[in-house]
RNA sequence: GGUCUGGUAGUUCAGUUGGUUAGAAUACCUGCCUGUCACGCAGGGGGUCGCGGGUUCGAGUCCCGUCCAGACCGCCA
């Protein structure tokens, strides 16, 4: 037996106990006549006492012989210690040692095993498995599958069932880049790994099963970001018989589940934006709604005055950010630079100080009197202190550079709470969306999307205006799940793959099994689906996922452990029959 | 594909206008210490300044290239 107990659960009531336990060392404490070791496993640290009068002078000597992360098994008396340390759950006794056997040496790590590491990101991910010992790792996983379970728990509860669904799959053009699998058996053939089990879980309806979860491995050959893995985890949902409203309130229900019984908050019915209308208020289909600073339109008010830039921009919009009207010349032209980096795009940023006395002070005073600057004010939603920030130009561009304004002021003032959680619906989301360099439609969510009843007609004269029964659930300026209602019968499918500029031989080539699975009594179907990394991440009040799985790629893709992706050698890229043209 | 930031001791970082033997903290090692728990005290070892080239009497410092890491843009149906 390698233990009786483990290191976080020894208190008050177990002294004088005989007691095993195993465990990392922590740290040594020599004090000369007395030895204190700290020994560490995934439930806390228990205090191990050695000293020149209870303890023999072999193990004292092998006690200090002990370097840190050594694997050890104690056996002793649990005692009171003689003076406590209230910081932590064992602080109350320690372990008076009599048999002590090293169970694995180890070498010297190269960072610190504490809470605050003094090791960087790169070491940390070369030796994870030595940063997953540490608290906020390890605490990160156990918080990831505690949320895994809560998923599991609801969605068993609501009748749903987990379904596997096959890795190896065909590659297809539209959406993201595949990451392929060559095929030995099948000579000059590829798989392809899933982007998501999007056509699986539609052909599971056809199959009669209802309601369908899986947490699911997805893959994606895209760069990558802090919030961005080439592979991540969905929950992965479809429902067969149901409509919008159904599939909004059952995921609405999981996210309200989540919230109680991760985080013990009670959440009012979510909020919900048109597509449209987040843009209009937000400048962004996944806004923050944490706080406040809603966007004015400003061109009614101040256009059509001598101010040439703003007359000829399509949109004049601004935001009042609060309290600070007393930002410095210096701090307002940074904020000025900020917002024309490349990275933002803005050409310039007109400012209005909104005085504690109610006086105006702008960098366009010459061409708008106080009058006008109070429109403003009223428009932006401005009190006095505030500073109305005013970005123009082409509608997207400009509220999206507004937004991104809105997103920094926030987080400079600490108003992008890590505790404080705001869901809301973004609903009515475009069908297709322009390609600007291709000048073609695609398919914004994907092209399984059902337009809006009445809206197929639509397709031919302004494909732009076309909306999809198409939604996404957003968590404080994330979009965590998004999912649509299916088309569900062969014609309008083909119409779509059409309009997306399939040939009808490309369309069947790639889908054709969808299609004919149509033609077999296909039910009314939709579905969501969630990134669970970022779901985790955010619930876990922190913004990148990397810690919150368990053994990240980097930045370029790469894991730096195993050293992956690596060459293959010659043999096995001829039983492949591929050749390497580098 | 692009923009920006960084790379100096095991680790995290500092390093002035280009100028003597490249520093600090921490980790590590040795010794001392009878209640520590971020223990303390004294001492010690530890450097291809990412790599290659250039400018210069002289380069950690300036220039060019390159590699690596990070953030972002493009991309991510």
């Amino acid at each position: 037996m390698y233990r009786s107990h483990t290191c976080g659960e020894l208190r008050d009531s177990h002294v004088n106990e005989e007691v095993t336990l195993s465990g990392w060392v922590h740290k040594t404490r020599d004090k000369g006549f007395v030895v204190w070791i700290d020994l560490r496993d995934r439930y806390g640290i228990t205090q191990l006492v050695f000293d020149g009068e209870r303890s023999d002078a072999d193990m004292l000597e092998k006690a200090r012989s002990l370097s840190r992360e050594y694997v050890i098994q104690v056996k002793g008396k649990v005692i009171e210690r003689a003076s406590k340390n209230p910081n932590m759950p064992t602080g109350n006794v320690e372990i008076l040692v009599t048999e002590l056997q090293v169970l694995n040496e180890a070498l010297l790590p190269p960072f610190t095993i504490e809470d605050q590491t003094d090791g960087g990101d790169d070491l940390r991910m070369k030796y994870r498995y030595l940063d997953i010992r540490r608290n906020p790792v390890k605490n990160n996983l156990i918080f990831r599958s505690q949320v895994t379970m809560e998923v599991r728990k609801y969605l068993a509860g609501q009748g749903f069932i987990e379904v596997e669904t096959p890795y190896l799959i065909k590659s297809t053009p539209e959406g993201a880049r595949d990451f392929v699998v060559p095929s030995r058996m099948n000579e000059g053939q590829f798989y392809a790994l899933p982007q998501s089990p999007q056509t699986f879980k539609q052909l599971l309806m056809v199959g009669g099963l209802d309601k369908y979860f899986q947490i699911v491995k997805c893959f994606r050959d895209e760069d990558l970001r802090a919030d961005r893995q080439p592979e991540f985890t969905q929950i992965d949902c479809e429902m067969a018989f149901a409509e919008q409203e159904d599939v909004l309130q059952a995921f609405e229900g999981l996210i309200k589940h989540l919230l109680k019984n991760i985080h013990q908050v009670e959440t009012g019915p979510f909020p919900r934006l048109t597509y449209d209308e987040a843009l209009r208020r937000y400048g962004s289909d996944k806004p923050d709604i944490r706080f406040g600073m809603e966007f004015g339109e400003l061109n009614k008010i101040a256009q059509h005055k001598d101010f040439k830039v703003f007359n000829s921009a399509e949109l004049v919009v601004g935001i009042a950010v609060p309290g600070a009207a007393s930002y410095s010349r210096k701090e307002i032209d940074a904020l000025i630079d900020w917002v024309r980096r490349p990275q933002v795009g803005a050409k310039g940023m007109v400012y209005v100080k909104c005085n504690e006395d109610g006086s105006f002070k702008s960098s366009v005073d010459k061409f708008y009197t106080a009058e006008d600057l109070e429109q403003w004010a009223a428009a932006t939603g401005a009190k006095a202190g505030d500073l109305i920030c005013v970005l123009s130009g082409e509608v997207n561009a400009t509220r999206s550079q507004l937004s991104a304004l809105r997103m920094e002021m926030a987080e400079r003032l600490g108003l992008r709470k890590p505790d404080v959680f705001a869901p809301l619906w973004v609903l009515d989301f475009p069908l297709l969306e322009l390609d600007e360099e291709t000048g073609r439609y695609h398919a914004m969510h994907h092209p399984f999307t059902s337009p809006k009843p009445g809206q197929l007609e639509l397709l031919d004269t302004a494909p732009g205006e076309v909306r999809a029964n198409a939604y996404d659930l957003v968590l404080n300026g994330n979009e965590i799940g998004g999912g649509s209602i299916r088309i569900h019968d062969k014609e309008t499918q083909a119409t779509m793959f059409k309009h997306l500029g399939f040939t009808p031989e490309e369309a069947r080539a790639q889908f054709g099994f969808l299609m004919d699975a149509f033609q077999y009594g296909a039910p009314p179907h939709g579905g969501i689906a969630f990134g669970l990394d970022r779901l985790v991440a955010i619930l876990g009040g922190q913004e990148t996922i990397r810690d919150f799985i368990a053994f990240p790629k980097n930045n370029s893709g790469r894991d730096v452990m195993i050293d992956a992706p690596a060459s293959i050698d010659e043999a096995q890229l001829k039983e492949l029959n591929l050749k390497l043209d580098l």
